[in-house]
DNA sequence: AGCTACCGTGACGTAAGCGTCACGGTGGGC
DNA sequence: GCCCACCGTGACGCTTACGTCACGGTAGCT
C-alpha cells in the first residue's frame, strides 16, 4: 500500500481482476487479510496497486483450491505480516546474521504451504487413480460385450 | 441399502468411520444423496453397510478436495441415480445394445469427474510452481549472504 | 461549477451446512 | 422384562461469507 505512482487502482478495478465483488473485498479488509494499511483519510477511497491484486489472488487461490476458511487465512496473514514487520527491518539493520534469520522464516514459511499444496495433490491423485480404475473395469467390460 | 446381513452398521458406527457427525447424515439423506433407500418403517433405526459407507466417503471427498457443494452433489447424485436404475435393468433386460448404452453413460460420467480432478490438479501445480520459484529466489539470496 | 460514475459507511438480510436441545422410541444383553 | 446406550424426529439456533439496500461523499472531466 505504499504510493507508488501510476499505478493506483480503486477497488472496483481490483474486483473486476480478481474476480471477486467489491464488498468482498472491503469484508477482507475488515478481517485485516488486505491493505487499510497507511492510514487512508476516513470517506476516501480506497487505492490499490498490483502488489496488492496479487496478494489478494494468492489468498483466492488459497481459499478456493485448498479450502482454507478466512479465519485460517488471517492466521496466515498475521503470521506474514509479522514477518513483514521484521522485512522492515531489514533496511534498517542490514546485520547479516539477521537477515539470514528473516530468510529462514521466510523460507518455512513457503515450505509449509508447499507442504499443504503437494499433500492436497497426493489426495487428488489417489482419487483420480481409482476413477481411472472404475474407468479401465467399464471399458473392458465393454470390450468384453462387443465380442 | 439391500439386505445383506453380516454388515449392519448403525448411523453412529458410519459417523465414526467417515469422520462426520450423524447429524451430517441425516442432513445429506435428507438432501437425497444417500439411501432412505428401501423403507425403513418409521422410527426404526437407519442400517447401512459398506456400499453406503463408501458412497458417503467419496460425497465427502467430492466436497472437500473439489470444494463440491451439497447442491451439487445432488445433481451428481441425481444422475447416478438415473444410471442406478438403469443398472436395474441391466440384470432385467440384457440385451447386449442396452448395456453397451448403459456402460457408455457411466464412462462418460466417471471421465466428467476425472476431468474436474485433472484440472484442480493442473491449478495446484500451477500454484506450486510458483511456491518452489518464490523458495529457489530466497534461498539464491541466503546463499549470496552466506559467501 | 456541474455532471457522472464510482466509492465509503453503516446496517440489515440471507443461504449453506450443519449444531443443539427436547422428548420419546429401539434393541440387544442380562 | 428391564436397562442402558444409542437412535428418530422435529424445530430452532448459529456461523461463515458475503448480498443488498440507503444515503451521502469523491474525483476526474468539461
Amino acid at each position: 500500500m505504499s504510493a507508488v505512482p501510476g499505478t493506483a487502482l480503486r477497488i472496483g478495478e481490483v474486483a473486476l481482476r480478481c474476480g471477486v465483488t467489491t464488498r468482498t473485498i472491503r469484508y477482507y479488509e475488515e478481517l485485516g487479510l488486505l491493505g487499510s494499511g497507511s492510514g487512508r483519510e476516513k470517506g476516501a477511497h480506497r487505492l490499490y496497486e498490483e502488489a496488492d491484486v496479487a496478494r489478494l489472488q494468492e489468498l483466492i487461490r488459497l481459499r478456493d483450491l485448498l479450502g482454507l476458511t478466512l479465519d485460517e487465512l488471517v492466521e496466515l496473514a498475521e503470521a506474514e505480516e509479522a514477518r513483514a514487520a521484521l522485512r522492515g527491518r531489514w533496511h534498517e539493520d542490514p546485520s547479516d546474521e539477521e537477515r539470514v534469520r528473516i530468510l529462514d522464516e521466510a523460507i518455512v514459511h513457503a515450505k509449509r504451504q508447499l507442504a499443504l499444496v503437494r499433500s492436497r495433490q497426493r489426495n487428488l491423485e489417489e482419487f483420480a487413480g481409482e476413477l481411472e480404475a472404475k474407468l479401465a473395469r467399464m471399458r473392458r467390460r465393454k470390450r468384453e460385450l462387443n465380442r
